[in-house]
DNA sequence: TACACAAAGTGGTATTACCTCTTGCCGTTC
DNA sequence: GAACGGCAAGAGGTAATACCACTTTGTGTA
């Protein structure tokens, strides 16, 4: 720390200077000196420390909260966020909305994602892992009920799967997408019948046993097939009722016609 | 102009000013009057709009951009960006930094989603795409003097089947883990052996005759084996010099260059 | 016609002030 | 002595304003 010591106005020429903060807060972090649940300094303390205005603090701790890498709380102080990695959801949620990603590329993406971390999970999964799959398992048949509560289980399961992974950053792709899916789903989810929440539970069940079994390829197929068929369901939800609302057309597939999202 | 500006306070009690600015940018996406490439209002514009002070409009403004929304350039204007969905690639950068992914964790990662990305290509890539990959892996042949633009035309390959997935939301998850790779494979590309090299080459190729035979299998096997070779020779040119990936590497890095904007 | 310069408009930064919320200390009270 | 309550310091949140730096455009001059 004490070689480079503090770099002076001389490096505004090729960085800004809220890139100087973002900078600063890198090289803490790369340091060692701020680890998750750590509590960054005061914003004043960084305005002076890096030589620049409060105002421009905050600009680069914005974008740093933006991004999921701090967490700002009134009152409080800003803190660099605990648990396991997390990517912000917003980014793809916008991305979505300008380029009207349609429900079919986001079901693929969670299949490639989601596919491959079930395989790693069958081979990795610790016993509480295994556990709290059982448990989510169990929770989805209990709430065929409300597709809601179902809903909020389902999400529990595939996350569960990601973080049995052993691989945080698959997981935290993995959570990303799920969330995109999530904020979609749960305005539709009370039209899933019955009968596609049971075969839904009863995937979800095969999946877990396969990773209880450690068979990778075995889990790898189990959940191909559950997002094939929770793909189908849902088209053919969307099908009757909500008769797309920007006409017929929307399946034609490549053609990146930038509406509104469709459902 | 703003003296008879009315101040909005309906909304206050459920939404922070800031975030007020971050839905009304997304309400005109979701409306469809902002598209990419489009302007956005001025900063004083938006402010008055909105009813918040202009510090607060920079402060949302600034969160979207930290997360690819945006892009503003000094002295003409706020803007989406153009071109295909992209996410914000410091994310997780920062993520790698602070719970010190490693390297084989990074490649699983690539090979989960550009197996997956291979055959989708090989599926559905189109006679232009199919040229583009053609092109990169003669660069690559061609390059093989230079580890650095063999770097690059490696990283352009990737970019290409990401993309011939047709998948838009894929492709920005590859170009995401990618460019996690690049970042960290460009301070040690020299390292790399000249035999390592040609194999990867021919790598490519085979990756590229299954797209082009529309071989979704063969594409994915010779994927799977690219990336598990590729893991390999890194490990082995790391094996000498630097051992653990997540000490003490990352003083001696080069500062942080603007290829890509920081944050 | 071509070049140059200036003016307008835009984002970038700084300064200052004040507000709200959190937190912890310290008093009072039971 | 322990529990409750309030007060104050310190943190982030917002605002208003002024000025700087850059880009763009248009107009004037050579």
């Amino acid at each position: 720390m004490g070689s480079t010591a503090v770099r002076r106005k001389e490096e505004r020429a090729s960085e800004g200077s809220t890139e100087q903060v973002v900078s600063h807060v890198r090289q803490l972090i790369e340091q060692g000196a701020l680890r998750p649940g750590d509590r960054l300094p005061a914003e004043r303390d960084l305005a002076a420390h890096v030589g620049v205005s409060r105002p421009t603090v905050r600009a680069g701790l914005r974008a740093l909260a933006a991004i999921g890498v701090v967490q700002s709380r009134h009152g409080s102080g800003t803190y660099i966020p605990d648990g396991p990695p997390l990517l912000g959801t917003d980014a793809l949620s916008f991305l979505a909305a300008l380029h009207g990603f349609t429900r079919d590329e986001m079901y693929e993406a969670r299949r490639i994602l989601e596919v491959g971390a079930a395989g790693l999970a069958a081979e990795r999964a610790t016993p509480d892992q295994i556990a709290t799959l059982a448990e989510e398992v169990a929770s989805l048949f209990a709430a065929m009920a409300d597709p809601q509560v179902f809903l909020v289980h389902d999400i529990n399961f595939h996350r569960a799967v990601a973080t049995a992974s052993g691989n945080p950053i698959v997981a935290s792709l993995v959570e990303m997408v799920s969330a995109l899916y999530y904020e979609r789903r749960r305005d539709t989810a009370t039209r899933a019948s019955n009968r596609d929440m049971r075969d839904a539970a009863e995937m979800h069940r095969r999946i877990y046993q396969a990773i209880r079994a450690h068979d990778a390829d075995q889990a790898r197929r189990a959940m191909e097939t559950h997002l094939m068929q929770a793909s189908a369901h849902q088209a053919k939800e969307a099908d009757g009722s909500d008769a797309a609302p920007r006409a017929a057309a929307p399946k034609a597939k490549g053609r990146r016609q930038g509406g509104r999202p469709t459902v």
